[in-house]
RNA sequence: GGCGACGUGGCGGAAUGGUUUACGCAGCGGCCUGCAAAGCCGUUUAUCCGAGUUCGAUUCUCGGCGUCGCCUCCA
């Protein structure tokens, strides 16, 4: 039995079954202000999926981008005063040692989209030589009506995109433009931002083209699995699709995962709000292995309330499977039920529920553990 | 407006086509205590509304109502 996902574009459970080597990737973070729960947790969980691929047998090869190069970044640089590259390293640094507290298997790579500036020229070069894209002024825009699968993802039709567009002042009447979705691969800078030569005009990349251009330069043209939380699927894996399909003439992605937001006073948390919890926060005071289980609790597809009993509840969880260490019992068939649950979706809350139950019972839960990416091979520690 | 998620006791939150609907917090009673706290034992309170399918629905279907999210800053 293949392991089954929800896959946004088909919007159904469907069987995932890549090859021997798996092909992932992830859109990660823009480093310019904290990082938070919501973000480890869309990340925790895609660990747990690598886990369980590796777990049955495959390669994966998972890559992750930072995305150093963009507006708020840009504007919070501004703000400090201090080079925003500067503010992207230690922001990144911040996010990588909670992912690493938190176990997260190193990715295959990670890398930066200002790493990535010859490839994104490359790129556009690729999409224009095929006719889907158009310079105005130094500014290259994608031509949505090139591709008529725009949407299909999202499942928003041309006409609600478009009055989304107008609605929002996103600038789709920008005379620029031939159509109001059109999007920028890449525009003139302002005259504090990055600038790189290029051919039509000096300037950066727009938002969305770094992934398709990592994406293809570490992953190939079509990779397996594609993700990232909820608040990508549009505008941003949209226009991935698109110029990725333009650039290359193939399938870009054979299955999208999503990952649900994760919500503070019933709000979606997010920098913009400053409704945040903070991963190195609560380290100070509990162990990771606790933090990663008030993660997994949840299901990744069902958006969840951060609330001030989540950290207890899992402190006690962890110390309870901690004490089912060296119990009599046989583990086999537990491990085979946790392992059915991961393959249902997904089905962490289903999984944990079997191993509390188990923990309860007096079996040693330490393999079913390991299968979520939680070690129970040495005592609590916190900080 | 479109799309999506969700509506279980005072709160949070599981589970299920069928005798007694988990668990946690709070509440109540008791044990303990000089008094209290903690701890322990016991215990009260629930499936949004309507229609349908069914011998039977909280669970499935349809329609309402409500809450929330997304809709170019966003994991």
């Amino acid at each position: 039995m293949p392991i089954r996902l929800y896959d946004t574009a088909r919007r159904e459970v469907v069987p995932f079954e890549p090859g021997p080597l798996v092909t992932m990737y992830t859109c990660g973070i823009t480093p310019y202000d904290a990082t938070h729960l919501g973000h480890a947790s869309t990340f925790v969980f895609y660990d747990v999926l690598q886990r369980r691929l590796i777990d049955l047998g495959h390669q994966v090869r998972c890559v992750r981008n930072v995305t150093d190069v963009d507006d708020p970044l840009f504007a919070k640089a501004r703000e400090l005063g201090v080079h925003y590259l500067d503010l992207a390293a230690g922001e990144e640094a911040r996010f990588n040692r909670d992912m690493e507290a938190l176990e997260a298997l190193p990715v295959h790579s990670a890398p930066r989209a200002s790493s990535a500036i010859s490839d994104i020229r490359g790129f556009i070069g690729m999409v224009l030589d095929r006719g889907y894209a158009y310079v105005v002024d130094g500014s290259v825009f994608f031509d949505v009506s090139k591709s008529p699968g725009f949407g299909e993802i999202s499942h928003y039709t041309n006409e609600q995109m478009v009055a989304f567009a107008r609605e929002r002042g996103g600038n789709p009447d920008d005379p620029a433009k031939r159509n109001p979705l059109d999007f920028v691969l890449w525009h003139p800078s302002a005259p504090d931002e990055p600038s790189w030569d290029a051919m039509w005009g000096p300037g950066r990349p727009g938002w969305h083209i770094e992934c398709s251009a990592l994406a293809l330069r570490e992953l190939g043209t079509t990779i397996d699995l594609h993700g990232g939380g909820t608040d990508l699927i549009f505008p941003h894996h949209e226009c991935e699709r698109a110029q990725s399909e333009a650039a290359t003439g193939e399938p870009f992605v054979r299955h999208w995962m999503h990952v649900a937001m994760v919500h503070m006073d019933g709000e979606k948390m997010s920098k913009s709000l400053g409704n945040l919890v903070f991963v190195d926060k609560l380290r100070e005071t509990y162990d990771p292995r606790s933090i990663r289980l008030g993660i997994i609790e949840h299901h990744y597809r069902r958006e969840w309330e951060w609330d001030e009993s989540l950290m207890p509840r899992n402190h006690a969880r962890l110390l309870a499977w901690l004490g089912s260490v060296g119990a009599g019992g046989s583990a086999t068939s537990l491990l085979d039920a946790v392992r059915e649950r991961l393959d249902d979706d997904l089905d962490t809350p289903g999984a944990l529920a079997l191993i509390d139950e188990a923990a309860k019972r007096g079996t040693d839960v330490t393999p079913a553990a390991a299968v979520l990416g939680v070690n129970l091979g040495r005592p609590v520690s916190v900080g």
